[in-house]
DNA sequence: TTCTCAAATAAGAATATTACTATTTACATC
DNA sequence: GATGTAAATAGTAATATTCTTATTTGAGAA
């Protein structure tokens, strides 16, 4: 998904083109990779002293919601990136290093979707995150075992 | 699970039986309901005032790596409950009412966790939680509308 | 029972995240 | 372009969670 359409979604779902909201962003789209909220503050704080960090986290909260960013609990805090195509994926996270990678796998709710909806109960979402051990920390593992 | 197992699970992992640790377990089990770490400090307290929110952190986090309990992210804050059983399941989360369900779905990984393993990735766990709207607050949103 | 030591705790600092409120701003309408 | 208004922001306070370190304690060994 290029820039603009960021842009266009937010405008389509009523939102405001802040310039805070599209320097979050730009941020996430340039340095192409997942950043905490602290990350993105400290970069646009170099050109915007002002800007509150409780910005940042309430429109990575807003665009997480409308579907624009995904938000990646790690065990040594949250990261986010941005969706390439404004469907959401989950990811496998190594619980030692917190390496994260992209996975195709989603749970299939169809089925309970429909039994939860007879019983009143509207199904709107879900979270899902693969933890383990990558493979670098594993051989790490074996050589101290072997020391 | 009765309250004797919990402590015998501890005992087999090499834990000890710390005071705060047992009433931490034995508070979750009497009022048997969902609490958050506060709750859990609030209650204690009252018996123990030297007793360190960061004691009921660091334990709820230690039994819910070692099963004995869930943690629960809702959207107003985390809550934890003791395991049945010692398997964990997933829970039906409503993002108004803060409402929790116990859903017996757990997302087959066999599949997936194979295919990791063969390229170096070993599968430790997972989250999964469903959010929705609860029958009664979908009710109270239809009543909206209508006013 | 006493001793020993690693594990656990208390206390407080540090960090993460959310809430509150007065002020500012995007943007639709004129 | 000027204006009205609801949405968004900045600044700050409040809350949630984790970390650090000196001290205490559970539990096995003597």
């Amino acid at each position: 998904m290029s820039k603009h359409d960021y842009l266009k979604v937010l405008k389509e779902k009523g939102l405001k083109l802040t310039v805070q909201r599209r320097k979050i962003i730009e941020t996430l789209h340039q340095l192409d990779g997942r950043m905490s909220a602290r990350d993105i503050y400290q970069e646009l704080q170099k050109k915007n002293p002002n800007l509150s960090l409780d910005t940042v986290y309430r429109n990575l909260r807003l665009l997480t919601e409308i579907g624009l960013v995904h938000h990646i609990p790690l065990p040594s805090g949250a990261v986010f990136e941005l969706s390439d195509d404004g469907q959401h994926h989950h990811h496998l996270v190594c619980i030692n290093c917190d390496k994260v990678s992209c996975i195709a796998y989603c749970p299939d709710l169809s089925g309970f979707s429909s039994y939860a909806d007879s019983e009143g109960f509207k199904v709107l979402g879900h979270i899902f995150e693969v933890y383990g051990q990558c493979s670098e920390c594993r051989n790490d593992n074996k050589q101290r075992i072997v020391d």
